[in-house]
DNA sequence: TCTGGGGTCCTAGGACCC
DNA sequence: TCTGGGGTCCTAGGACCC
């Protein structure tokens, strides 16, 4: 058996942890750039609010009903998630995190179904005392299953937070009713071609030949069959070493100006190559990017694949390759609204084949490098970086995060103050 | 005016090998 | 007229997730 612990409108709970006035308030989290809606409380979600809506088409509903709005904050966010893991951790032998706010649990070793679902009602209280977030489990035989209980478990107050399924009848109840779309796997493309073959809900889907699963769907789908029909088969991996990262962002408008394009692509290659050391890798492939609005009439890319011959994870060599190849593709009067650095082809950093003609120091290049990223831990990021990084003063031009709440449990100068 | 960010896995097709 | 067979590796793009 496994449980499957799901955060409850987890950004909008984080926001709440510290400002409890916002309980029973409609509060959203919007994305980047103030662009989207990325998380919702309940009052939003019963106002008919979508997940993913432009914040600008629901300004009216705004006033009307006095939703509060957040920029992300993922120090926080990232955070409490760490301690909500931390302590599910510390009552299971198994655990796989799967998301930010999501994590499976193995509970193959609990002697009953009793005893499972006693556990995680347990964990429910811990978490809510020790951290303030509201989570729900969901129980079942296959992770697939367990999402299908989470759901039930949220959306019904009579479950108490905790749902399971562990019989034949009920497994058939809740595919029932359970929308073909809202399943784990399937997405907007798949749920069109089942919904054309007259499959409408979860158990239309699992009561279907298998056959018919995998030439719709393809492997992914059979997979998801197989496990509607209680057959583990979908692994999680346990946060292993990433095989791309990047770091990509929208700007608040069009930037024409080449040396401050230049100066945020500069800042992303740094952020995305310290994440690329932190993790003890090297990359092979660098992607840079840049292009105008994607809703506008007429696109213009910048887009470059750079590979480096040695795997490198050198900000100032990276950098140098980036800029070179931007400045080839550089078109004048151009807004470009959004742009970003993806690293792919990641090894770990150790037994690398040095090239024969490889001409760069890479010695000196470590230290210099390691000696930077020294300071920057002890005294801030942004303490000292590569020309043309940019400026704290420009970034806030560029980006709109207006509404953003303090890091109140990461930074000693942003935490809550009582008065006595 | 305004429309996110960071990932994974799978497949098809091309290039290449003997 | 007629143009193999079996395999690997890589890449781009699609679909999906939160």
């Amino acid at each position: 058996m496994f449980a499957l612990c799901d955060c409850n409108n987890f950004f909008v709970s984080c926001e709440r942890v510290f400002r409890p006035d916002l309980q029973k308030r409609p509060v959203v989290v919007l994305s980047g750039n103030d662009g989207c809606v990325v998380a919702r409380s309940n009052e939003v979600k019963r106002l008919g609010i979508k997940m993913g809506v432009p914040f600008y088409q629901i300004k009216a509903e705004v006033e009307k009903y006095g939703i509060v709005h957040f920029s992300s904050n993922f120090a926080l966010y990232g955070d409490l998630s760490s301690r909500i893991m931390r302590l599910l951790a510390q009552h299971t032998t198994e655990l796989q995190q799967y998301s930010i706010d999501e994590a499976f649990l193995d509970l193959s070793y609990c002697s009953s179904v009793k005893e499972a679902e006693a556990l995680c009602r347990r964990l429910r209280a811990d978490i809510m005392k020790g951290i303030g977030v509201p989570v729900s489990f969901g129980l079942a035989g296959t992770k697939t299953l367990c999402k299908v209980a989470s759901h039930y478990a949220k959306r019904y107050s009579g479950y108490k937070g905790v749902c399971v399924i562990d019989t034949e009848s009920k497994r058939q109840k809740a595919l029932a009713q359970y929308p073909i779309e809202d399943v784990w796997g399937i997405g907007r493309q798949s749920a069109a071609k089942l919904k054309q073959a007259y499959i409408d809900t979860a158990l239309d889907f699992a009561n279907h030949t298998p056959l018919f699963a995998k030439n719709l769907l393809h492997l992914p789908g059979l997979n998801t069959w197989r496990e509607l029909n209680g057959e583990d088969c979908i692994s999680v991996q346990e946060l292993p070493e990433k095989q791309s990262m990047s770091y990509t962002r929208t700007f608040a408008h069009g930037v024409t100006d080449r040396q401050i394009l230049e100066q945020a692509l500069c800042e992303f290659c740094a952020r995305v190559t310290e994440k690329l050391r932190d993790q003890n890798s090297v990359c092979q492939q660098m992607i840079v990017f840049a292009h105008t609005s994607r809703f506008s009439d007429y696109p213009t890319t910048i887009h470059s694949a750079l590979t480096f011959t040695t795997p490198t994870n050198n900000t100032q060599e990276m950098t140098q390759a980036m800029l070179r190849a931007v400045r080839q593709q550089w078109k004048s009067n151009t807004p470009y609204k959004r742009a970003g650095v993806i690293l792919t082809a990641i090894k770990q950093d150790k037994g690398i084949q040095q090239s024969l003609f490889d001409t760069r120091n890479r010695q000196r290049d470590n230290q210099l490098q390691q000696t930077m990223d020294n300071i920057n831990k002890k005294t801030g990021k942004r303490t000292i970086a590569f020309l043309p990084s940019m400026p704290a003063e420009s970034t806030k031009q560029l980006f709109d995060v207006g509404a953003k709440s303090p890091a109140y449990t990461t930074n000693i100068k942003e935490i809550v103050v009582l008065k006595c």
